[in-house]
DNA sequence: TTGCTCCTTTGGTCTAGTCCAGATTTGAAC
DNA sequence: GTTCAAATCTGGACTAGACCAAAGGAGCAA
């Protein structure tokens, strides 16, 4: 009766042996592996299998890798409510993680035809964007880059980037948000946002897209949030926003 | 128009490749490509090089594998409000797209741990436990599993289970739904969902968990959906609930 | 038509390497 | 100590195959 089907393929075998050394906390969060050449011996097989259990893994979000720097295992991931738009850093911190953030560029760009439509702008429109990568506990996790309207913001390029956007809104331009709206892509990560995220080219990332409107419903902005797929996991409660409302009120 | 941009790898070219191809409808959405074999001849290259192409190309959603199948050219996403509870069939068809429901197996079984603290239930418990497989346009793109307390649906089983559980549950049980709780996480995909999927072991996929109330704010079941990542985006709209609200209350 | 085999096609799994580019470390010169 | 270049280590990209299992189609029989 209890035949417990064996999985019969040695990338299965690896995967739970590695899992088993994760489980039993041999294998700390955050904790290198050995090299995929390391496995491959120990394993009595190629880097290509090993590869292959590492993938499926990795797809899991049980160990995440980091081009030519080698595999990790998983942190817990975050728990992240993107209709709740308190400031980053508290979320981050009320759930005992640490953050950091870096600010790779903010300048003032043409629009693309996608953000026009995003933030409502006529074609050719000139936006800001900050570009920002953010840490946790020391690991990439989430490039954001936000797109704002100019003239709701001027000179806000002038102030330190690195703080929480929500509360320079607030602070030095009165701007609180109220309703917002976001979608989830799951994509892949090219170019610049792969660079960034320290993965290859063509990795499996989760695209979430905010536009978010003031408490007089007019459009402040929209982020895109190119996030390790790993690192993650979107909450939403529709009760919440009773919250959220009754604190916008105040 | 068609600049071919010196992209080192020639994974990266393969890919550019399809790509115009598809961006230039020559092959269509659903259409099969050729076998791994005949294009890494086409290619004069490996099928372990084509296969890191398809690879990256289906993590962006543009393409997508059935197992020992083939692989074929992805179908726009479906837009999808997880906070909607309103019947999936309305949903699909609002989009123009053709839904097909198999029920996979319906039974009662004792809650896992994970699933009693999801329903708030004693460790133990009983529940009727629905498995369907959603095919859209004829392709398969989720396994939805709903977990439902036996005592508030007395019977339910016996009805036909194809159908809308939404409906089912305001026409026969006068249950309607109200506020609902969900969670996204990106995972991989094993055994029967793997299965059912039609996808490799390991292969990424969504899991979308929620936990639905009827009007009373009482729990009524709840679903763990597993998507195609690939077929789905999510989009929320906090003033969609607005109107989701004034529904409920009428 | 229905059911059944058998064969072909397909991706899945795996071997055993090679060469390359970027990240890290080491160690010597300053 | 600091700086910088060289050596080493890591995964990335790629070759050229092999065998396997499941899906699908062809063809035959009831």
């Amino acid at each position: 009766m209890a035949t417990i089907e064996r999985n019969t393929t040695l990338a299965a075998q690896i995967r739970q042996s590695l899992e088993m050394q994760i489980d039993s906390k041999l294998l700390q969060p955050g904790v290198k592996l050995p090299s995929e050449r390391e496995l491959s011996e120990l394993f009595d097989t190629t880097r290509t299998t090993v590869k292959e259990a590492l993938l499926a893994m990795e797809a899991e979000g049980r160990v995440y890798c980091e081009d030519r720097r080698g595999w990790f295992v998983a942190p817990p991931r975050l728990i992240y409510n993107p209709l709740y738009r308190s400031p980053f850093h508290q979320i981050v911190t009320e759930q005992k993680r640490q953050l950091e953030t870096l600010v790779l560029s903010s300048r003032t760009i043409v629009a693309t035809p996608t953000l026009c439509q995003e933030l409502a702008l006529p074609t050719l429109s000139r936006v800001n964007e900050v570009t920002r990568l953010r840490k946790l506990d020391g690991r990439v996790v989430l490039l954001a880059r936000h797109y704002l309207k100019p003239e709701r913001f001027p000179g806000i390029l002038e102030h330190d980037l690195s703080q929480s956007l929500t509360t320079l809104y607030e602070q030095q331009y009165g701007v609180r948000y109220g309703r917002s709206r976001f979608e989830i892509n799951p994509t892949a990560a090219w170019g610049e946002v792969a660079q960034a995220l320290m993965l290859t080219e063509g990795s499996p990332i989760l695209l979430i897209s905010c536009v978010n409107y003031d408490q007089h419903g007019e459009i402040i902005d929209c982020d895109h949030e190119y996030w390790r797929h790993d690192a993650v996991r979107i909450l939403v409660d529709s009760q919440e926003l009773e919250r959220m409302k009754a604190n916008t009120l105040l």
